[in-house]
RNA sequence: CGGAGCGUAGCGCAGCUUGGUAGCGCAUCUGCUUUGGGAGCAGAGGGUCGUAGGUUCAAAUCCUAUCGCUCCGACCA
C-alpha cells in the first residue's frame, strides 16, 4: 500500500473512552472504528491483522482433520428452545422475530446449530470422530462491552465442535485441541498460560475445561499459579489452602454484641481473630421456577466465590439476597449463623476451609447477639461440606500442597470444553454403535477469540510509541519510509517499493508529502515487524538504505541489491524467535 | 440492572458557577516556504452546543424529561 493513496488514517490524541493500551493504539493507529458501545468497524489496516489471524487458526485445525463450515449468523429459535437454552441465555442472546412473527436469535455460539447439522448427516459410529469449525460473527449482548474489542458485542470467534463415540476418544480429540491451541499462539508469538476453568454455561459442572489466556498486565481475568508443581487455574476454579491456628475447645455461649455486625466489628469486639469468627452469606438459588435459600459460611476473613458456589449447586442463577427476602425470612441482617437454624428455611454449606472442630463465633440469630465457641462438629448435626472460597494469593496449593499460588493477570482467548451429552441428549441426537445399539455420542467445543487475540497481541507487545506486531500478524512485513521531494529519487522508490512487493513481501509505502519526524512518528505507531528508510540525504552520501528493528531498534544499513534477501532473513529470524516466547 | 461521571467542529478540550456575539489546539482545504523524529507563515471551510420540552426580553449556560457514551460490580471468546 502506498499511503499517499491508501485509506489509513491515524490519531496524535488518544480517545477519551480509551481505557487500557490496545484500546487506545487500535484507535490511535486507525484499526478500527467505533460505530456504537461494543460496536467496532475493522478498517483496511486492522482487517488485515484479524485475517491473518484467522489463517493462521484455519491452517492448525486442517493440519489436525478438522474441517471448516459455515453455519448461520440467524438461527432459528426452536433449536434453542430445544436444548433449553432459550430462557437460560436469556439476557446474552439478542432475539428478533421475522415478518411471520417466528422467533430467531442472532448467535452468541452455535452449539444448536452445528448438533442440527450432525443429526441430520451421520448416523454411524464409523464416521466418527468428526470434527467441525467456523470462524464467524457472533453476537452477545453483554452487560457491559469495554477496553474496545477486548469485550465487544459483536466479535468474529473460531468455534469447533467435536463428536466422539466415547469418553476416551473424546479425551483423545480433547488432547488433539490441546496442541492445535497450543500452536495457534505459540506461533503469533504470545505468552500464554493454560489453566483450569469453570465451564460456565456451557456444560454440565465438573466437565474438564481449560482456558488459554495470554498473560498482560491489563487482562480482566485473574489467574493463580503455583510456581512449584505447575498447577494454574483462573481464579473462578482455582483451589488453595490456608495455614491456620485454630481454637479447638469453647463452650457454646450467647453473647452480647450491641451493634456489631461485620466480623471485622465482631471480632475486634470480641478480641477474636477474624479467623475465628464464621461469615455467615445469605443467597438465592433459582432453577427453572424453583427458589431455594443457601446460607454459605466461610471463615470470617475469606470471601465467596459465587463460581463455585453456583457450579456446586448447578442452578440456573444465583442472586445475593435482597433486604426483601432478609425480612421474608425474618433473619436479622449482621446476625446470621447456623445455629438453631429454622429447618427447611435453608440449604447451608460450610467452606471446606473451616475446621470442624474448631470453635467459633457465629451470629445469635437475634438482634445485637453473637454466639461463641460454635463448634460445627459437635453443634450442628447436619453438615455439608465444599469449597466455596475465594483464593488468595500466597494461599497453598492444593494440589502439591507446598508450593503459594502466585497471581498472573490474563486475557482470556481461548476456551476448550468436554461437553459430554449435554446436547445430544437434549436435542436427542443418535448413532448406531458396533452393536447397531444407539447411543449418544459425546461431544467437545473449542473457542477462540481471534478479534480478542488482536487485542492481547497488542497489550502484549507495545512501548510507549506504539504498537510492536509479532510478524506473524502484523498487517504488513515493512514500513517503507521515502525521504525525498525530489521526483527522481521518489521514481527509485517506487521501484524498490515494486521489487520488495514482487518478491512477496507486504510493504506499506510512506510517500506522502509530510516531514520525516511524522512519517517515523506514525511508523511506530502502527509497529510493523520492520521499518525501510531511503532518506535522500543519507542515500546521496553512502548509497545506502537503512533497515530498523521495531522491537529492539537494532538498524542495519545496506545496498538496494541485498535489500530482499536479508530483510526476508531478519523477518524469519524474528519469527523464530517469537515463536520461543510462547508458554508461560 | 445497581453506583459514579460525561455529551460543545473529525479528534482532544475550554466556556456553564454568576444567562447577553460559540472559542482554543490538532486534523482538513488553498498558496508559498520546508524534508532524518508529529515543520513555518498567510488564508479558508466546518458546530440546530446530544434531543425534546420549560423558565426568561434573552439559554451551550437554569429546570424537567429523554437518548447516547464512559467508569466501578454480576456475564464471557
Amino acid at each position: 500500500m502506498k499511503l499517499s493513496k491508501g485509506f489509513w488514517q491515524t490519531f496524535k490524541e488518544t480517545p477519551a473512552d480509551a481505557e487500557i493500551p490496545s484500546h487506545k493504539l487500535m484507535i490511535r493507529a486507525g484499526l478500527i472504528y467505533k460505530e456504537a458501545a461494543g460496536l467496532y468497524a475493522y478498517l483496511p489496516m486492522g482487517l488485515r491483522v484479524i485475517h491473518k489471524i484467522e489463517n493462521i487458526i484455519r491452517e492448525e485445525h486442517n493440519k489436525a482433520d478438522c474441517y471448516e463450515l459455515a453455519m448461520t449468523v440467524l438461527t432459528p429459535g426452536e433449536l434453542w428452545h430445544e436444548s433449553g437454552r432459550w430462557d437460560k441465555m436469556e439476557g446474552q442472546m439478542l432475539k428478533i422475530k421475522d415478518r411471520a412473527g417466528r422467533e430467531l436469535c442472532v448467535s452468541p455460539t452455535n452449539e444448536e446449530s452445528v448438533v442440527d447439522i450432525f443429526r441430520k448427516s451421520i448416523n454411524s459410529y464409523k464416521q466418527l470422530p468428526v470434527c467441525l469449525y467456523q470462524i464467524n460473527t457472533k453476537f452477545r449482548d453483554e452487560i457491559r462491552p469495554r477496553y474496545g474489542v477486548m469485550r465487544s458485542r459483536e466479535f468474529t470467534m473460531k468455534d469447533a465442535y467435536s463428536f466422539h463415540l466415547d469418553k476416551k476418544c473424546l479425551d483423545d480429540g480433547y488432547e488433539k485441541m490441546f496442541h492445535v491451541y497450543s500452536n495457534i499462539w505459540t506461533r503469533m508469538g504470545l505468552k500464554f498460560i493454560v489453566v483450569d476453568a469453570d465451564g460456565g454455561a456451557m456444560a454440565f459442572s465438573g466437565a474438564k475445561t481449560q482456558e488459554f489466556q495470554v498473560v498482560a498486565e491489563f487482562g480482566e481475568d485473574k489467574v493463580m499459579k503455583c510456581p512449584e508443581c505447575g498447577y494454574a487455574a483462573n481464579i473462578e476454579a482455582a483451589e488453595g489452602h490456608r495455614n491456620l491456628d485454630f481454637n479447638t475447645s469453647g463452650d457454646l455461649k450467647l453473647v452480647d454484641t450491641p451493634d456489631k455486625k461485620t466480623i471485622e466489628e465482631v471480632a475486634g469486639f470480641l478480641k477474636v481473630p477474624e479467623h475465628h469468627a464464621l461469615k455467615s452469606v445469605v443467597y438465592s438459588s433459582i432453577t427453572g421456577t424453583e427458589e431455594e435459600f443457601i446460607l454459605a459460611m466461610l471463615l470470617g476473613d475469606d470471601e465467596l466465590n459465587e463460581i463455585k458456589l453456583k457450579s456446586y449447586l448447578g442452578c440456573d442463577h444465583l442472586r445475593v439476597a435482597t433486604d426483601a427476602d432478609f425480612k421474608r425470612l425474618d433473619i436479622p441482617v449482621g446476625f446470621i449463623g447456623p445455629y438453631n437454624l429454622q429447618k427447611g428455611k435453608f440449604n447451608v454449606i460450610y467452606d471446606r476451609e473451616i475446621n470442624m472442630d474448631a470453635a467459633y463465633v457465629i451470629g445469635g440469630l437475634s438482634k445485637d447477639k453473637h454466639y461463641m465457641g460454635f463448634i460445627p462438629s459437635r453443634d450442628d448435626k447436619n453438615i455439608q461440606t465444599a469449597d466455596l472460597r475465594l483464593v488468595y494469593e500466597d494461599d497453598r496449593c492444593a494440589v502439591c500442597k507446598k508450593g503459594t499460588l502466585k497471581e498472573i493477570r490474563g486475557i482470556e482467548v481461548g476456551h476448550i470444553f468436554q461437553l459430554g451429552d449435554k446436547y445430544t441428549k437434549s436435542m436427542n441426537v443418535t448413532v448406531l454403535d458396533k452393536n447397531g445399539k444407539t447411543v449418544n455420542p459425546i461431544m467437545g467445543c473449542y473457542g477462540i477469540g481471534t478479534t480478542r487475540t488482536a487485542a492481547a497481541a497488542i497489550e502484549q507487545n507495545n512501548d510507549k510509541d506504539g504498537i510492536i506486531w509479532p510478524v506473524a500478524i502484523a498487517p504488513y512485513d515493512l514500513h517503507f519510509v521515502v525521504i525525498s521531494k525530489n521526483e527522481e529519487f521518489m521514481k527509485m522508490a517506487g521501484e524498490v517499493y515494486g521489487e520488495l512487493r514482487k518478491a512477496g513481501l507486504e510493504v506499506v509505502m510512506d510517500d506522502r508529502n509530510v516531514g520525516p519526524g511524522f512519517k517515523f512518528k506514525d511508523a511506530d505507531l502502527l509497529g510493523l515487524p520492520l521499518r525501510l528508510t531511503l532518506g535522500e540525504r543519507d542515500y546521496s552520501k553512502d548509497q545506502n538504505f537503512e533497515i530498523r528493528d521495531r522491537r529492539t531498534g537494532e538498524v542495519k544499513k545496506m545496498k538496494r541489491e541485498k535489500l530482499v534477501q536479508e530483510i526476508k532473513s531478519w523477518l524469519e529470524q524474528k519469527r523464530a524467535e517469537e515463536k520461543k516466547v510462547s508458554k508461560v
